[in-house]
DNA sequence: ACCTGAACACCGTTCAAGT
DNA sequence: ACCTGAACACCGTTCAAGT
């Protein structure tokens, strides 16, 4: 698709890798197949990512996980309304989720690799969403885990189940996204509870 | 440890998989170490699991994720007191992540893997709890992957940041157990206001 | 029935060499 | 500076052969 002389950039690597996540696995993430699809020698690679496949998929992760929760800017100086938060912490959950399922092939690395600054600036922005909204420190800390969590930990359960279900499996039809957001919601109520 | 005669068997592939994962990680699981661990060559195993890796990776999950909250049945055919299930979700919960962390390297398997049988069972029993609870079946299934979504994304947060923590860093010093249980309580606040 | 040995088609990565 | 080719030490798995 692109020009065959096109100059190997790490970013360009990371696109087509996460490409290839998408649309054939993980498991069929391959430094030659990669090397194939850039047109490549496998071994340029090395050259752009010195330390392999470790730094691409580090570079996976940092492209899927990264979705700060910040509140849009207020237009002109005015503190957002205090009752928005959960409208707007419900609104980023569902994108947060969306995007995950879309790289559902980086799920597990996203979950397992210790790669700090990819969940930290999500988890970061969660807190201050939640402390602009009224919620003391250490509140505000553990709210940011639990809503981080149950996305996280809901969109795994979703790509199990909807990869593992025959397209004429009758039983049991879920609606994923209802069952997404009420859960969100049962978190969000919880979060008032919060001393 | 075990004896060299000791017969092969299905079990005991497992049991020698799971103890490698625990202790060296998934990655250096593989069909040549793992025979050397059974003093076998790896050719063996496939005798007893003719899919492969693919089923032995099935063993670990089955093993792993399988623990069903059923409530202890009552001494004497009297119903569990109703204002019990919260703290019985709540040790559940403990013992579920507990387990979870005590094999961290199957956490990966367990989110990815389409292994329908292993989290089933716990859904079910989530769910049955819920309902014994009171809930409509409605807020029973929302209630149960709401709470198991929480406590594998929450056990994989974990995992990870204490994976990541080198033992002299003293950045962030976070109450993980304290941290779990207190999210765990939002969640289960907030199921009262499912309908 | 249960295990072995050799072989096949793959991996990630190193390293000297080309341009 | 950027890429290639050959090589090395590994994989999972098949298959014929041993007992």
């Amino acid at each position: 698709m692109t020009s065959p002389r096109e100059p190997l950039t790490r970013d360009r690597i990371i696109d087509t890798a996460l490409h290839i996540v998408d649309g054939q696995g993980l498991g069929r993430l391959t430094m030659r197949r990669l090397g194939d699809a850039l047109q490549v020698e496998a071994m340029a690679i090395y050259h752009h990512l010195p330390r392999g496949k470790e730094e691409l998929l580090d570079g996976l992760i940092a492209h899927v996980a990264a979705l700060p929760a910040a509140w849009p800017r207020p237009a002109n100086g005015t503190r957002p309304a205090a009752g928005d938060w959960r409208a707007h912490l419900r609104s980023w959950g569902g994108a947060y989720r969306a995007r995950l399922l879309d790289h559902a092939g980086v799920l597990p690395l996203l979950m397992t690799r210790r790669n700090p600054t990819a969940l930290a600036e999500t988890t970061a922005s969660l807190r201050e969403v939640l402390r602009m909204a009224g919620f003391l420190d250490a509140a505000a800390a553990t709210g940011a885990h639990t809503i981080l969590g149950y996305v996280i930990g809901h969109a795994a359960l979703e790509a199990r189940a909807t990869a593992a279900r025959r397209p004429d499996d009758p039983e049991e039809a879920v609606d994923w996204d209802h069952r997404f957001a009420a859960g969100l919601d049962v978190v969000l109520a919880g979060l008032l509870t919060l001393p």
